[in-house]
DNA sequence: TCAATTTTAATCAAATATTAACAGATTATT
DNA sequence: AATAATCTGTTAATATTTGATTAAAATTGA
């Protein structure tokens, strides 16, 4: 059988129930299970399923880009996030003033928070509403939104946050390397980084182990400037200037 | 079964009833107690449910994040108000930039808009998360979340909201008296109301028959501001001198 | 208030699932 | 046809999830 055709299958088969077994796709697709894994994870990077543990399921496009590119990616986060978003939580004191930045890894930290009287400013819709059903006091960036991310961007925004002036910050990132430096794909959200990062007096970085050594387009911060909060160092060690703060159950 | 469908069935489960003990779970879910608790944790952190001491809650997400009484018996009086979303929706063009005001029947009208060009802004965190989530061009409002509405108010949200000018604003009201003009309880949202009101070309008010010859504390703006859309109008009629769209099948 | 009862969170072993490495089969390339 | 590259299924080593157990915490009722 051919590998396309596989592939086929499989999204036909979530198509009509919303979920699978890896067990069950190799019994209905007619292969082992080894090749169901190989399959699956081809397409979760292609984006077209959704890899979890025991099986897959489907992306449903029936109303929500958001819901499913934002919410559901979350719930598949692994069990080092938690550990570095709880512990990014116990840092935050009742009388802070905290920006947390948008991203999955900023999203889970609010999930930690507990009764605090510290106040939050964020410029991710999702992370809006989080803080209020946490019963958190909350501020919102006003600006542009940004679908894919649910996030408010732009030179607007920009203007908005300048007024605050943050004791912390936790930011999210997509690359860290020794010379780069902190990096994302975007350079809308870059910029707001970068901003966010310059008013703040202490900034956390959430990244777990996967996010050293590499390199996106765009550098929102120097290394030196940020403290890192991660689960596991990357091999070798990393820059000696960089303050890392490596979280292990 | 997967993780997956297991949140999925318990998150069915508390859409029907509005609340499950985890024992309740267990059962109907077909797993352990042991499983049911951990799935609960994880939900309650996504901020998908509500956990409570013995099982957990729904969220009702219509308007607030928070649960809300009235909120839920307004989801049930829904029949009317969708044909008022669905009208007023259809008021909007391409070229149109347009305030959306917080509020359950103003969210219940992003519902009803298609495809268009327009540009929105808005100060509700969910009516927020809507636009994107049906891939429209999308301004949120920055400034203090108020809780139990989910939508941005105070001074700096007014000052933000001024730099706008709309073409159209769809508001939503809680009373409309023929003396006291269009009123709600709160009064920072009637101030930002009321400027939204300030800063519009055209007015549309969303408002059901239910809504007549009621009022609250605070006014936000006269009848002549605004034309009404409504289902039904009061017996007796209503003040000549005010614009009314009444909507039927 | 305090004791009885219920619920929760933490722990642990068993069951399940994943990963990576390997060797044979299949397909492409020269 | 020979060689390289890719794909497949198996296996063993890891890692995760699950349900039972139990001590601690929360709720209830007198």
């Amino acid at each position: 059988m051919l590998t396309q055709e596989r592939y086929k299958a499989i999204l036909e088969i979530l198509e009509e129930r919303d979920a699978a077994t890896v067990s069950e796709l190799a019994a209905l697709v007619g292969t082992s299970e080894s090749s169901i894994r190989r399959d699956l994870a081809v397409l979760d990077r292609e984006g077209r399923l959704r890899k979890v543990y025991g099986g897959a399921t489907a992306i449903i496009r029936t109303e929500g880009a958001l819901e499913d590119e934002v919410n559901v990616r979350e719930i598949q986060m692994s069990a080092e996030k938690e550990l570095i978003a709880e512990y990014a939580a116990s840092l935050i004191n009742n009388d802070d003033f905290i920006y947390i930045d948008s991203g999955t890894t900023t999203s889970r930290l609010i999930g930690h928070i507990g009764n605090t009287k510290a106040t939050f400013v964020t410029n991710g819709v999702i992370h809006a509403q989080k803080l209020i059903s946490k019963g958190l006091k909350g501020y919102m960036i006003g600006g542009r939104i940004k679908p894919v991310t649910a996030s408010v961007v732009g030179a607007e925004s920009i203007r908005n946050l300048m007024k605050f002036n943050f004791t912390k910050a936790f930011m999210g990132t997509n690359g860290i390397d020794v010379t780069a430096g902190f990096t994302t794909p975007d350079s809308e959200e870059a910029m707001m980084k970068e901003r966010a990062i310059e008013k703040s007096f202490a900034v956390f970085v959430l990244a777990d182990h996967s996010k050293f050594r590499k390199v996106y387009p765009v550098t929102f911060a120097e290394l030196k400037k940020c403290c890192i909060i991660t689960d596991k160092l990357p091999y070798g060690g990393f820059s000696d200037k960089t303050v890392i703060r490596e979280v292990t159950k």
